[in-house]
RNA sequence: GCGACCGUCGCCAAGUGGUAAGGCAGAAGAUUGUGGCUCUUCUAUACGUGGGUUCGAUUCCCAUCGGUCGCCCCA
């Protein structure tokens, strides 16, 4: 019998990594609520629907890489894709726009797409995003940009990139599509095969080709930026200025599109260049039209979206400390044993960290399991103590070993607090 | 969806057409209530799975599943 396993491009997210997983979102919820950005929590499946008409059907996302599927009512729907979709929707069907003016909102949750799985790829994979909904201030497109780099840098992540542009409204872009393949057409024949495809199925994404020949012909292409309406390069400028106010560096990258269809003016992209070829690690920008595309009132918006797995693959890069055990109660008897488990759960509700070692083997190798468990105390009962109601408390770190009533030590757990976080701060100079 | 490489114990890893080294981790003991060192012993009827070739395959071939890298695309 061949044992059952993960899909292709899920997995499991074991205890040894999920301090990595707990910090980030640590560190995100504290950055979002900090900013005044409230968590939402929308269903991991929506009506296909959604995101034929949210995202653009001609798009990768949607054409072939959705897992769709009826259910027995049979209707079509789909485990979502990507997190704005669903938080746009939320947002028209509970009115939120009715609660004043900007909503901002975040979110952290499992995303689905059905790709050939690499290194920071899988089916199942998990982001962090931002929405700000409801304002078209360039300050609401600096500010989501700003916190962005305010989490990648708390997490400490160095080394990245941020490339910045701006792909107009979208008449700007309909101006620029009909420039780009006027000039591309001529070319037509010594394009890469995907940019030939895409001449007329979506011409931008011919920007970002990574065939060498393609570019070279890109390179005297007309430029976005060259088309954009005055109040489009008006707006561009000023988030640009804003950036360069806050601090935040950036490069303009005038060949910057991104695979969704629902993005006006503002892109971004935050890549990192130890991550192989998927170097993206946080991707967004502005999406004015996306809330009437699906129903709701005219509402500009901005977000972004981070993957998870890419932040926590760079982070392992460098090695995060684990949270310490305070606590390795070893016993043997009867009566010790017993008591080591209610003493146990006393040191638990005074909030210590306690483990309790099972095996019922021999002192020796019990000690063994306490010295590895990285505790720094180390309590023991034995016939001796459980007779008196005492326990012998060893210090791993020196081997020193004191008796104390249990009752006295349960009293005095501030005393002992203070000892083990002292213990702990010695070995342990970073955090 | 396309191309390439890879798949031997929980982890790392050697190996050969003739029947599976080693290291780490784990367990037991040296040490009947005291750890981190040391020593001893144990831990793969089996080399992802299924077929085929062969007297015989973990080693060759095919398929399949999975991983990695690149393309596509994207977080």
């Amino acid at each position: 019998m061949t044992a059952i396993q993960a899909l292709r491009g899920t997995r499991d997210i074991l205890p040894d990594e999920i301090i990595y997983w707990q910090h980030v979102e640590a560190v995100a919820r504290r950055i979002l609520n900090r900013a005044a950005y409230r968590e939402i929590r929308t269903p991991i499946f929506e009506q296909t629907d959604l995101f034929e008409r949210g995202i653009g059907e001609a798009t990768d996302v949607v054409s072939k890489e959705m897992y769709t599927f009826k259910d027995r009512g049979e209707r079509s729907l789909t485990l979502r894709p990507e997190g704005t979709a669903g938080v746009v929707r939320a947002f028209i069907e509970h009115h939120l726009h009715a609660q004043g003016s900007a909503q901002r909102l975040w979110y952290l949750g499992p995303m689905f797409r059905y790709e050939r799985p690499q290194a920071g790829r899988q089916r199942q994979f998990h982001q962090i995003g931002v929405e700000v909904l409801g304002s078209a201030d360039p300050r609401a497109d600096a500010e989501v940009i700003a916190i962005a780099t305010d989490l990648l840098q708390t997490l400490g992540l160095k080394t990245l990139r941020l490339e910045f542009n701006s792909i107009g409204d979208r008449d700007d872009r309909q101006h620029y599509r009909q420039a780009l393949v006027d000039y591309l057409t001529p070319f037509k024949e010594d394009l890469d095969l995907d940019s030939q495809d895409r001449l007329t199925r979506n011409p931008l994404r011919i920007l970002d080709s990574k065939d060498q020949r393609t570019q070279d012909i890109l390179q005297s292409a007309p430029s976005m930026l060259n088309f954009l309406s005055p109040a489009s390069q008006q707006r561009f400028e000023q988030v640009q200025q804003l950036l360069t106010d806050l601090g935040v560096s950036y490069r303009i990258n005038p060949r910057l599109v991104r695979g969704l269809d629902y993005y006006t003016h503002t892109v971004f992209e935050i890549q990192s260049d130890d991550l192989g070829a998927q170097a993206t690690v946080c991707a967004g920008g502005r999406y004015d039209g996306l809330v009437s595309e699906l129903g709701g009132p005219e509402t500009p918006a901005v977000g972004w979206a981070s993957g998870i797995e890419r932040l926590i693959l760079l982070l392992q890069q460098q090695p995060l400390t684990g949270s310490a055990l305070d606590i390795y109660l070893v016993s043997r008897g009867k009566q010790a044993e017993a008591q080591a488990l209610r003493l146990a759960q006393t040191l638990r509700q005074l909030d210590f960290s306690v483990e309790l070692d099972l095996s019922g083997s021999a002192f020796g190798k019990q000690f063994k399991r306490a010295d590895r468990s990285g505790a720094v105390l180390c309590l023991i009962l034995g016939d001796a103590e459980a007779e008196t109601e005492t326990v012998q408390l060893k210090w791993l770190k020196t081997g020193t070993q004191e008796s104390v009533a249990q009752a006295d030590l349960v009293a005095t757990a501030h005393k002992l607090r203070q000892r083990i976080t002292a213990e702990q701060a010695a070995e342990q100079p970073v955090s």
